[in-house]
DNA sequence: TGCCAACATTGACGGATGTCGATATGGCAC
DNA sequence: GTGCCATATCGACATCCGTCAATGTTGGCA
């Protein structure tokens, strides 16, 4: 149960919305999961990745290594990282897997760091 | 040199804007800029300020320590690297500093998450 | 069946980060 | 001036996190 389980499809319970950093306090859960969600975007070589895979439309995993000049086991934490915050998605094809980002989270992720912004 | 310096101005060579993570590969420059703006918000405590800042419209920062339960260093450690990172602003009044968020500063990285991105 | 390629997992290491007590700084009131 | 209050800084500690070599797992191909 390597491949398939954890990280390749988005998972079930992971809502595209996400509470909003302005409209109200935040309690202790919504802080943790709108920390976690930052957290998955808090390193520069994740950054690359989801800019990779945006620019590209889709990315093998094999194309990502060679960009970001880290060992394909780092690479492969960082997609699982970025994955489990529902930020990119991958599907295996043969022996290669293809990620894609899930524009509807990053959105949701904008619009948690702008409603109900005063401006 | 304590209150005035750092982090109570706006930092003046701190654009509003920031790279777009979804229109094309990160350099690596503009890959740290991304990650350290988003490593701001990658703590819950500091997300729990944003959001008692913000709902709030401004906060004294005496008003911080209690909601989120750590100790007065911790929260003065918090909105120092929510300050760098251009997300709220200081302004002195008397012996107390009150907060207010950036909104243009928040919207700027909204836009990087989602500028380019097809939907 | 056996081999190889792509990707994931493990374990270990070093550096970064959150936390707090103690202390320093700056400002107001008396 | 002295004393007090709000905030910032310092130093130390524990924990978290990024990294890679080694290894495991899966899928295609001969």
């Amino acid at each position: 149960m390597s491949l398939g389980d954890p990280a390749l499809q988005t998972p079930g319970d992971t809502a595209q919305c996400c509470p909003s950093l302005v409209e109200a306090p935040l309690d202790d859960a919504e802080a943790d999961e709108l920390a976690t969600i930052f957290a998955a975007l808090a390193d520069p070589v994740r950054c690359k990745l989801v800019s990779l895979i945006a620019a590209a439309g889709e990315a093998c995993a094999c194309d990502l290594v060679d960009p970001v000049r880290k060992s394909q086991p780092t690479v492969s934490h960082h997609t699982k990282v970025l994955a489990e915050a529902g930020l990119i998605r991958g599907e295996r094809r043969g022996r290669w897997v293809w990620w894609s980002v899930v524009p509807e989270r990053l959105a949701a992720v904008c619009s948690a760091l702008t409603r109900a912004t005063p401006d």
